[in-house]
RNA sequence: GCGGCGGUAGUUAAGUUGGUUAUAACGCCGGCCUGUCACGCCGGAGGCCGCGGGUUCAAGUCCCGUCCGCCGCGCCA
């Protein structure tokens, strides 16, 4: 083994080789990725980061000058080898004449194996190593260093390694400074919850795993760096999803004496280069201002029941809810319950709590009934109590819905005009606790193109549609309390026009916050701070909190905003989320390299595992409820 | 915390109203093979049917519990 790496060092990639290389001798170390063995000679595809090479292992036509001894050993070795062994070999490149292979970029050539040598005998894996694959997920994740040797996978990671660089380059040339944060920090009350970790030298105290650089970003702006930026893991421990796992990474951002827009600005130069470098898409064909668009919070919320819409196709919602309590309900006895709250003063126009949408999937889609069965199982697995529909009849009645016989022919027309449907339309309606009303119908409309092949199953199509959402509340109301709470953190300033009602209808006080969506996805949000104390202490009363509890979980921060606190202002890109959008999959697990199960756990370490009692005694913690094997 | 789907050979799956020795493909092992590239041909091995209990003459199949994975709801300042 000594003679290859040491004496026989690598010439080139499996991979790199073309005509021109013709005649030339190179070594190539790698996989062996299949082999096909026929008798007299042995052809190898060897396997590495950057591609395949065949190599021919033929004792009866060696390569021109080589000893023939040499080449007949290696012919004999090459007779063992099996899927991913790891071999090195010495030989010349030379033509594949007429037996070109055109599935490969380095099909024009083939190895003429002089001498080889085995470094390592692999056992059988337990999956093939190639692209398209059928092993379920739990196996990948278990063996995912073999996953990883995909290329597909691979192809991923270089993805992923490519916009960390053009990140750095761009914040850099920006004047910013990449500065760190600590991961250990104080546990601080309310929002996601945090992993724990018990201090061994402070009995009884624990830090948190950071959820985010929040504070520490503000912090660096009163210390008056300017411009920060860091490629930093968050950790939180709430339930996974498709695109959410326990520890992630976000491109944090946080700049002083800027407004809204010149965040927008920083983060629009961004995006643009990682397009442009990584994908090579230039989006000032699709964006020639060099802007995304903007849209109200509000405004997407009632066109498409969420802050995230995938602007990629239409089917928006249409919100019936002040056509229900102009018309009582329009005899439909449900639709009449909630126009009596609205009636009654039990629910507030400006602020509904109950809402009535509708959808509508168009005749052309020749949607069957049996599908339509299907999403009715859908929305209920979403906590739905069921999904009202009414096909259009040519009268422009509606039929095969139990709606038909309650629904006045007044309501009906007007629906049908509000929804703008036509004869074999099918007409879908949610209704009751707009939070619920929202989620179904946001999540169903995504469903509906997907089924429809408005958007693929997977991925972006060759479609890239951002959007900024801008203007959000500052406040929501918690459905168990009944009390305010901030919709994002209680550092975020109100806008200058709403200030008047921190006090009189905290409902109505729009913020400077803003999410990046793209293609459905949140892909970043932030906000601008609070620096001014008098703002900050009307916001706190309108929360509830006061003077002392402010103090007790945030009174560093206070302290440091009074202490020459500029204007500033932040984001942070999911980093995670933009590598799946931009590398068209449909999992964060697929580039993340060592992601978790859905339950957090480790399929491949194991992670987490209980510990000793020893151990346990060392950080002062006893376990209550489970066994713990001492 | 809740709902849905799934777990059968190394992998992916089939397995009927409960009924002989649990199938198939790929992979694996052995043999043959000089132009393959998903090589081909012949032969062979391989099973805790996730785990535990129950019903039954008989359970992969029915019932109860439990673990694991995936998707979604809640949660995610």
């Amino acid at each position: 083994m000594a003679r290859f790496i040491d004496e026989l060092r690598r010439t080139h990639r499996c991979g790199e080789l073309r005509g021109t290389d013709i005649g030339k001798e190179v070594v190539l170390f790698g996989w062996v990725d299949t082999y096909r063995d026929h008798g007299g000679c042995v052809f190898i595809d060897l396997r590495d980061r950057e591609g395949l090479t065949q190599l021919v292992f033929d004792p009866n036509h060696p390569p021109e000058g080589a000893d023939v001894e040499l080449v007949k050993q290696s012919h004999a070795l090459a007779d063992s080898m099996r899927n991913e062994w790891v071999i090195g070999i010495r030989g010349i490149v030379r033509s594949r004449g007429k037996n070109v292979n055109p599935k490969l970029p380095t099909g024009e050539i083939e190895i003429g194996v002089i001498e080889a040598t085995v470094f390592n005998k692999a056992e059988t894996p337990p999956f093939p190593i190639t692209d398209d694959l059928t092993t379920k997920e739990e196996v990948r994740l278990q063996y995912r260093y073999l996953d990883l040797r995909r290329p597909k996978m691979q192809q991923i990671f270089k993805v992923r390694h490519q916009i960390n660089q053009v990140t750095r380059r761009y914040f850099d040339e920006n004047g910013f400074f990449e500065l760190e944060t600590p991961f250990m920090v104080k546990y601080t009350p309310g929002g996601a919850r945090n992993f724990l970790v018990p201090s061994r030298l402070q009995p009884g105290s624990f830090y948190a795993l950071a959820e985010s650089p929040q504070l520490y970003k503000q912090l660096f702006m009163v210390a008056g760096f300017d411009r920060y930026f860091q490629i930093v893991k968050c950790f939180r421990d709430e339930g996974s999803r498709v695109d959410r796992h326990p520890e992630f990474t976000q491109i944090d951002v946080e700049m002083s004496f800027v407004s809204q827009d010149d965040i927008f600005n920083a983060m629009e130069g961004l995006i643009f280069r990682i397009w442009k470098e990584v994908l090579g898409i230039d989006l000032k064909e699709h964006y020639p201002s060099g802007h995304f668009p903007h849209m109200k919070f509000e405004e997407s919320m009632r066109r498409f029941g969420n802050d995230k819409p995938d602007l990629r196709f239409e089917m928006e919602h249409t919100d019936l809810t002040e056509l229900v309590i102009e018309q009582k309900g329009g005899g439909v006895p449900f639709f009449g319950e909630i126009a009596a709250k609205f009636e009654s003063g039990k629910l507030r126009r400006d602020l509904p709590g109950e809402i009535v949408k509708a959808m509508r999937i168009p005749a052309s889609a020749e949607f069957s009934r049996a599908e339509a069965d299907k999403l009715e199982a859908y929305v209920k697995s979403m906590g739905a109590k069921g999904l009202a529909r009414a096909k259009v009849a040519e009268d422009g009645s509606w039929t095969q819905s139990p709606l038909s016989k309650s629904a006045s022919k007044e309501f009906v027309a007007a629906v049908n005009a509000a929804t703008g449907a036509k004869t074999g339309d099918l007409l879908l309606f949610q209704f009751g606790r707009e939070a619920l009303v929202q989620t179904v119908m946001a999540n169903l409309r995504v469903y509906l193109a997907k089924k429809l092949g408005l958007i693929p199953e997977i991925g972006h199509g060759g479609k890239f549609n951002f959007l900024w959402v801008v203007d959000p509340p500052l406040f929501e109301l918690d459905d168990e309390t009944g009390k305010w709470a901030a919709a994002h953190h209680a550092f975020t300033r109100p806008q200058e026009g709403s200030l008047e009602f921190l006090e009189k209808d905290p409902g109505k006080v729009l913020c400077y916050r803003y999410d990046l969506v793209l293609n459905g996805f949140e892909i970043g949000g932030g906000s601008i701070r609070l620096h001014d104390p008098e703002v900050q202490a009307r916001v706190f009363r309108a929360l509830g909190i006061s003077e002392e509890d402010a103090r007790a979980k945030f009174g560093f921060l206070l302290d440091a905003l009074q202490r020459g606190a500029p204007p500033h202002g932040g984001i942070a890109i999911g980093m995670d989320r933009l590598t799946m959008l931009l590398s068209g999959t449909d999992s964060l697990r697929d580039v993340i390299p060592w992601p978790k199960s859905q339950k957090g756990t480790d399929l491949l370490t194991d992670a987490p595992t209980p510990v000793t009692n020893d151990q346990l005694a060392e950080v002062h913690i006893r376990i209550v409820a489970p066994e713990n094997p001492g």
